[in-house]
RNA sequence: GGGGAGAUACCGAAGUGGCCAAACGGGGCGGAUUGUAAAUCCGCUGGCUCUGCCUACAGAGGUUCAAGUCCUCUUCUCCCCA
């Protein structure tokens, strides 16, 4: 597919496209490929889906020769971008932020090849890490109170009369100096980056480079239809594995169908199309399986998807079920439950039990203090929910 | 620097001395229904050795038989003036 096109199969927003073309003739005939930026703040330990899109046109630029500069924020992940959050998260220690870093890039390389040689991975601490704080004093004077506060975020949150600190403010600053330090050509970002973005030109301008085209993507919604986050719990991991991957895209509303398919599937419009015309439950299959062979592989898309008909459709038990080994032979359903890491405390077992969710072998069960035997030759299976399954024994 | 308002559970928000483990709404979780979609109905939503006990209404003290509610100090936030 041509990289227009995938361009704008993929893009909400362009600043400066009328240089695109211009810039992709000369990278052409200069044999120069363009600096692709995308930047990513280590805050959790997975990438999700919504974060895959502008991966996966950074990928697409890859296909076509260009360089992808992948940035690592670990330095930006300590202060945390504030979009979207009206509240400030704790901050992210050292270890924090090394631990997720390595982890992130397992997962982007899933979608991007990390080979030195097509890839230029950068970590942002390399400038922020030994700035002190007359440079950062100097990288404040590259904006304005104004300016920054156009921001859609600090608007809302002004217009609320909510908090909004002064490092907070900084982090545009600092998205747009890594611009500047990889000297980027186009920076890619969610739809929700465009301010950050264009922080990024402006600085880069008055640096004297060429200003960064900004390309956002559109922003994939979780499958409750809710901005994809981390702590909506509406995301889904890319280091999810096959089955959890499939039944969390089946969740989606169906609403959510048309987006999905453009954002994050390899299918063609036409096939998107012939796809949305049947009937949702046929969609969103072929949706889920699509995403998963990109991630998985189609053998495990295959057996994810009859895993799901089996233990959802169908009602039946799963075939693997965790198992969980105990020391004590003979405990009270309530601390079992716990024990065996279904609930959090016995507490939450009681309510569970209370109402109705809990069995013992395939068997409804209400009494908290029913005394279960565990053995070390068989198991016992406990199950909250359809989804909540271990088998248990003593050791 | 001066004046005023405020901080309640995952979020929003009631509560102005006992009937407060805290109304109500959202979210979440379970049950029914189903296409693990949507909609709808029902229940749950601090912990424990659970008909009782313990810890909680920003933090620390205090008044009281009794405090989310009153007093003092502290921390944080917002608004107005300079």
């Amino acid at each position: 597919m041509q990289l227009q096109n995938l361009v704008q199969r993929f893009t909400s927003d362009i600043v400066g496209e009328e240089h695109f073309e211009k810039m992709l003739v000369k990278s052409a005939a200069d044999k120069n490929p363009l600096r692709i930026k995308f930047g990513i703040d280590p805050t959790f330990t997975d990438v999700h889906l919504g974060h895959a899109v502008p991966i996966r046109l950074l990928r697409a630029f890859q296909d076509h020769g260009h360089l992808p500069v992948l940035i690592i924020g670990d330095g930006t992940a300590r202060l945390g971008d504030p979009t979207g959050r009206n509240e400030q998260r704790p901050p992210l220690t050292v270890d924090d932020v090394a631990r997720n870093s390595a982890t992130y890039l397992e997962q982007i390389g899933t979608i991007l090849d990390l080979d030195p040689a097509k890839c230029e991975v950068r970590h942002n601490s390399e400038w922020f890490g030994d700035m002190d704080f007359f440079d950062a004093l100097k990288l404040a004077s590259q904006s304005t109170a104004a300016r920054l506060l156009e921001r859609d975020d600090f608007k809302k949150r002004m217009q609320q009369n909510q908090a909004v600190h002064l490092h907070e403010m900084m982090y545009p600053l600092m998205q747009g100096y890594d611009s500047v330090m990889v000297e980027a050509d186009v920076e890619l970002g969610g739809n929700d980056q465009l301010f950050n973005l264009h922080m990024g030109r402006q600085m880069q301008e008055r640096a004297g480079q060429r200003p960064q085209i900004c390309m956002t993507t559109p922003l994939l919604l979780g499958t409750d239809g809710r901005k994809m986050s981390k702590t909506y719990g509406n995301h889904v991991g890319l280091n999810a594995g096959a089955n959890d991957m499939y039944g969390k895209i089946m969740s989606l509303s169906d609403d959510g169908m048309p987006l999905w398919f453009q954002l994050a599937t390899t299918l063609t419009e036409d096939e998107m199309s012939t796809c949305l015309a049947g009937h949702p439950r046929q969609a969103k299959d072929l949706l889920a399986r699509n995403i998963v062979e990109q991630i998985h592989g189609a053998d495990a898309a295959a057996s994810a998807a009859e895993a799901f008909v089996q233990q959802f459709a169908k009602n039946e038990l799963p075939d693997d079920i965790d198992e969980c080994v105990l020391a004590q032979s003979s405990v009270k359903l309530a601390s079992l439950l716990k024990d065996a890491g279904l609930v959090t405390s016995t507490s939450e077992a009681r309510r569970m039990l209370k109402g109705g969710a809990v069995k013992v072998n395939s068997e409804a069960q209400s009494d908290p203090n029913l005394l279960v035997e565990l053995s070390s030759s068989g198991v016992v299976l406990l199950q909250i929910g359809k989804r909540r399954l271990v088998n248990v024994r003593c050791s």
